[in-house]
DNA sequence: CATGAATGAGGGTTCATTCAT
DNA sequence: AATGAATGAACCCTCATTCAT
């Protein structure tokens, strides 16, 4: 592997393991295996590493989402899959996703831009979405939907945060259907309820 | 004051605002109108600022939360009152609410143990509000409680986090009833709505 | 007792338990009983207490010597009387031995006046006793009296310094008079001693 | 010079001059020539530099001490080269000299075991010495040999402490032959001398 | 490109000393 | 006289970053 990969991966890893202050430089070299000063042939500083690792990393996850939201044509089967996606590539790359979970709640920090604008677009894909449910008629028109992209952005996040904290003992991925239909039907009573009501 | 106090406001305060790594024990004391030393009077170190902002501020919150539900007697208007509670709480005192998202979302952190138990008894108080929305009729039975208590959960923080994020510059409050309403309809349309549409 | 002797008493303990740097005057009071600011009453400061430790508590001890020296009529006597009741005196005390021991053996050090002066007085009674018995006729006149003091004083140190590092669980009187034989006779062979072996 | 040699002796200096606790890291590094943070590529910490002190300078002086009683053959001629060794490697490096007296009369510090191995390692000798001489029947049998090590180191130790406190100032060497005369045949008069006298 | 020894600014923490009560 | 909370200077140590090799 190229070492600008190297390097990239070691640094994801031993910040996953010890939060972003707590890694130093000499554990990042050790652990992609080059010199502490290689790292700044690659990286502007240690805040950079971070930064690049949202430009680059995360950048082709969120392509992936994209392409999770082309493919089916309801907007309940792109919200599926979308969500799907989701859970399958943080699953795939855990280190990945404990750096991720963990920047993302910080409020000031380097690369703030960055991880703004990705979670916008993110919210961004899940807007469209719920926008074609309510033209397609699935989706109740009632909605603010400021609320509903965080609702749904909040409750995948939390899944995800619960699999990293319990050790990331099982599968992830079959949270996805279960989400789904709660995203939809909420946890109110079923329809003989309602149709009692 | 109480120096006491003083110290622990002036430590959220800055937390909040630089995050803790990126704090200083002479920039705590300044804000706190103290000398550096006299923290240590207080505080084991900078660490255990951290462990009591845990211990002794927000237990208090989980205090109301418990009120909360203790109040109204179906289960849709305890998790009414415990998510609108849960609003107030954080939007009264922004500062606290920043490190509390930000320290909640880490993972290899001191005061570890803390956190999780408070997360956790956040968690059982939902399970104790839909378990009894199942014996009412009002909430389904088919759902992985598991999964219901990271939905809700999730879905608040983000409400939160977003508000944090905005620059406070919302009414927080007003956003419990329609995110009640998500959780308990979820977003998909209900026969009527379609209709009326 | 009155507080300036509970205040040098609590301060040569934790002074020989500790170090007289590795101690704290809040570790000294506690010990005291009294507060931190009290000592302040009775000690210009840290070092003060040592000094007043030489000046008071040592002094002392260096007229019970005199008073040895002077009851004696020969050299030989003198001479086994002086040590005998330094090792009395220093194993009655042992947490004055300990810093006794430990600061005369510093080199830079405040009170370096005073621990000289004293050493001095010590070598000076030597002296004394050493011409007396060289007047006697029991003492070898071939001696360069700078090097005798120092052979003497040296050697009845290292006897303390051992029996400090053992723990005190020996008799240490009872190395006295050995120790004057060897002052007397040295290590070497009489014809005598051979002959009967 | 090597750096670690550079740090070391600048350490040494530096210790001698104001005890241990009163140096400071960054006048050992501003003597030594070097950063501040240097000194930690080389050692642990502080203490560290006490205790490689100890582990690699003075383990050489005492191999010295083994060549010196190796090569005579009788026991008064071992002890002899014993201590002018002594005196002489003293002598050579005062510095070394100061703080390895100022430590070794310290009670509870830091290498302790590395300072109580290296005085026994010196006692054993002379008690090989000294059982070789009475062996050879140049030496008393009727001696207590833990108070005679006790007697030589002692006597040594403060003939090489006075040359310190005196500045360096004479010739510490040449107290060599007057002191083992003392050793082997103390203060007393002899018969001969007695008579002429 | 790669190295890793060297740097030195910066931060957490200690603790002798003071002083209002 | 006695207290002990408060102070803040001082110090050890870390670690991001540089640069000569």
């Amino acid at each position: 592997m190229d070492k600008y990969q190297r390097i990239l991966d070691a640094a994801i890893s031993v910040f996953a393991e010890q939060g972003f202050f707590q890694s130093t430089i000499a554990q990042i070299a050790k652990e992609a295996g080059v010199a502490d000063g290689t790292i700044y042939l690659y990286f502007k500083n240690k805040d950079d590493i971070l930064v690049q690792f949202y430009q680059y990393k995360t950048r082709q996850i969120f392509e992936r989402f994209r392409d999770a939201v082309g493919q089916p044509t309801t907007a309940e089967e792109k919200l599926r899959c979308l969500i799907r996606v989701h859970l399958q590539e943080f699953q795939k790359d855990r280190n990945m996703a404990i750096v991720y979970q963990a920047e993302t709640h910080q409020n000031r920090r380097l690369g703030n831009e960055q991880i703004k604008e990705m979670s916008k677009m993110y919210r961004d894909i899940i807007s469209e979405v719920v926008e074609l449910g309510q033209d397609e008629g699935t989706i109740r028109k009632d909605l603010y939907m400021g609320l509903v992209k965080r609702f749904i952005n909040g409750a995948v996040d939390e899944v995800i945060n619960s699999w990293i904290h319990s050790g990331g003992q099982y599968d992830l991925v079959t949270m996805a259907d279960p989400l789904v239909d709660l995203f939809i039907k909420g946890i109110g009573g079923s329809s003989e309820a309602e149709l009692t009501d």
